[in-house]
RNA sequence: UGGGGCGUCGUCAAGCGGUAAGACACAGGAAUUUGGAUCCUGCAUUCGGAGGUUCGAAUCCUCCCGCCCCAGCCA
């Protein structure tokens, strides 16, 4: 029926939406925003957040800002900055002209800071860090009010000047807002709004020695923003009556409403900011990029295609349940989306050499191959054919055991767009009894696959001739963590890192086509996988693949039971 | 022992008092020049638990249980 409106996202977030829009809540008016903290690359958990902000302003005719949430010099950077950008167009978005920052609103935080004094709702604070932890009290028992509590609005403004002029050291005074130290809700005893920090800040440099903190500066910034509704995580909900105390104090009209959803957690790999920086610090991983973090660039890198992140996203759906998605989700959206794009081509990782003796020396033939099986739209290229060929390890056995179905002595399977050919003898390495050779012999009769009398064989293999193939280098990546939530496991969770997420194979074996294929550009290996071309290492002399993912397969289910 | 949230299939998730959508995963089968893709089929008598209200409850009420978040001058 309607396509377009039952395709529509809907969760408790559109929702509330809704309804502000039927009661004209902001005039009908959506505008949202994405405010990552440059402190890191971000990752697939900001994605989520990323299409459902850019997403409902879409949706509902509104538009949604970009604002790098810089209120803490220490551990932000310009690097960040970039990576956030880059990442988030490539996702597909577009903020327009609205690129926004904290530290732009300094100067005005500081007048809301300077008003919030003047109302006696705010005071400069003398105690030390230890101080004002005990003066909090604890989940169960209510705080004391501090000794400073009570200054003159006038010494309060006086102080506060100085403390933004540099006066005094970092620690030794904070401004803080005047809520109730007793309240059952620690984030309103008298939260800190403003600290001392002589530290350089990646935009404004040195000229503020004074910061201030998220409640205070993100509500505020939300308003000067025009946004209608903050949409953050979880964790914040605490949060919240202090993000609406702030605009009560402070400011009139129409303001933002704060909603949580529960951030994304992925099975298989983690989230947090703090641990993929400790992978990357400790070398674990070669980069933020690495293709095996749940990063952005990682899986660029790796080639998730953005459709099919973003269709990933979708799909989770956005809800307030602590949740641990699948990564088979994940996978599935990627093959998904890579099923329909990638051209295949023919790649041997593990190359076993094939001799056909019945084939002339020295001749060669080229198939016309087609690029996607199931559409004819995406062309086709030639492949040649000669008498040494390689084909997959994995695709012989010299004792098949059952249900396997590919070259073993004495059988017959067909070479992808080529010949049947059948397995007439081994070559044996003497030391290690190893095969290091198979002998075959084709049938002519089958050329391109077919045989004319009808005659069936069991699988079909691909293939590359020795004598054309490009070498290569492929990087098979697997899961990160060998365990679904390695947070959650005892100890370390550097301890349950999955040993085999990169294997790394030197001597690959491409049809010649390949040799074209530049950075980024993405395959299917046909019976292998979906592989992409490194944009790190790769080089014309030196192409390197990295696999994005594998085929499902149905070989490996059934060998991995037969274990 | 305080406050704020959340509990529907293995994993997500619809459901908003009228008799449990869908997706992934899993298991069978069909077809197949990728053991891929595709196509069928199966997969919650039950919604954290116990009571109660009602002709009727996953949806309303009560109590209980479990999990997550909050005591950074981080966000």
């Amino acid at each position: 029926m309607d396509q377009t409106t039952s395709s529509l996202p809907s969760d408790f977030i559109r929702d509330i939406i809704d309804n502000d829009m039927k009661t004209g809540k902001h005039q009908g008016r959506v505008a949202t925003r994405f405010p990552p903290e440059p402190n890191g690359y971000p990752h697939i958990g900001h994605a989520k957040s990323v299409c459902l902000n850019f997403g409902i302003a879409a949706q509902y005719g509104g538009a949604c800002n970009l604002r790098l949430d810089d209120t803490d010099p220490s551990g932000e950077s310009m690097e960040y900055v970039e990576s956030i950008i880059r990442d988030v167009k490539w996702l597909g978005f577009d903020w327009g002209d609205r690129l926004y920052y904290a530290s732009d609103y300094y100067e005005k935080l500081y007048q809301y800071a300077l008003a919030l004094i003047r109302k006696g709702k705010a005071y400069v604070c003398d105690l030390s860090a230890d101080e004002i932890r005990e003066y909090r009290g604890t989940l169960t028992h209510p705080g004391n009010e501090s000794p400073y509590r009570n200054r003159s609005i006038e010494e309060n403004l006086d102080l506060f000047e100085r403390m933004r002029s540099g006066e005094f050291a970092d620690g030794t005074r904070v401004l803080r807002a005047r809520i109730d130290m007793t309240s059952p809700n620690v984030t309103l005893r008298d939260p800190i709004m403003y600290r001392i920090k002589k530290e350089s800040h990646y935009r404004t440099g040195d000229a503020w020695c004074i910061y201030p903190m998220y409640d205070f500066a993100h509500c505020l910034s939300d308003f000067i923003e025009g946004i209608t509704h903050s949409i953050c995580t979880l964790e914040f909900e605490n949060n919240r009556p202090l993000y609406d105390w702030f605009l009560d104090q402070l400011v009139e009209g129409s303001r933002p409403r704060q909603i949580e959803f529960a951030r994304l957690n992925l099975s298989y790999t983690v989230m947090s900011k703090r641990k993929l920086l400790e992978l990357v610090e400790k070398k674990v991983v070669s980069g933020w990029d690495d293709p095996q973090m749940p990063t952005l660039s990682g899986m660029r890198r790796r080639g998730f295609t953005p459709e099919a992140i973003r269709r990933f996203c979708e799909k989770i759906g956005v809800s307030k349940n602590d949740s641990l998605i699948d990564m088979a989700l994940l996978e599935n959206c990627v093959r998904d989306d890579l099923n329909e794009k990638a051209l295949r081509v023919m790649a041997v990782l593990r190359p076993l050499r094939v001799v056909i003796d019945n084939y002339p020396e020295g001749r060669v033939e080229e198939f016309d191959c087609p690029y996607h099986p199931k559409n004819a739209k995406m062309g086709s290229r030639k492949v040649p054919f000669s008498r040494e060929l390689f084909i997959e390890q994995d695709d012989f056995m010299e004792i098949p055991p059952k249900k396997f179905f590919r070259l073993a002595p004495g059988r017959e399977v067909r070479l992808r767009y080529g010949y049947f050919i059948k397995c007439v003898g081994v070559v044996k390495d003497p030391d290690t009894g190893e095969v290091v050779e198979v002998h075959c012999t084709y049938d002519p009769e089958t050329r391109s696959g077919f045989a004319p009398n009808g005659r069936k064989v069991d699988a079909t293999l691909h293939w590359v001739s020795a004598a054309h193939a490009v070498p290569a280098e492929a990087r098979l990546y697997d899961r990160l963590f060998c365990v679904r939530d390695a947070l959650s496991e005892e100890g370390d969770f550097t301890t349950y890192l999955n040993l085999k997420s990169l294997e790394i194979l030197k001597s690959c074996r491409l049809e010649p086509s390949l040799a074209d294929a530049v950075p980024g550009d993405r395959f299917q290996f046909e019976r292998l996988g979906y592989f992409c071309v490194d944009s790190g290492d790769s080089s014309e002399k030196a192409p390197v693949f990295n696999r994005t993912m594998t085929l499902r397969d149905a070989w490996a289910k059934i060998a991995e039971k037969g274990k």
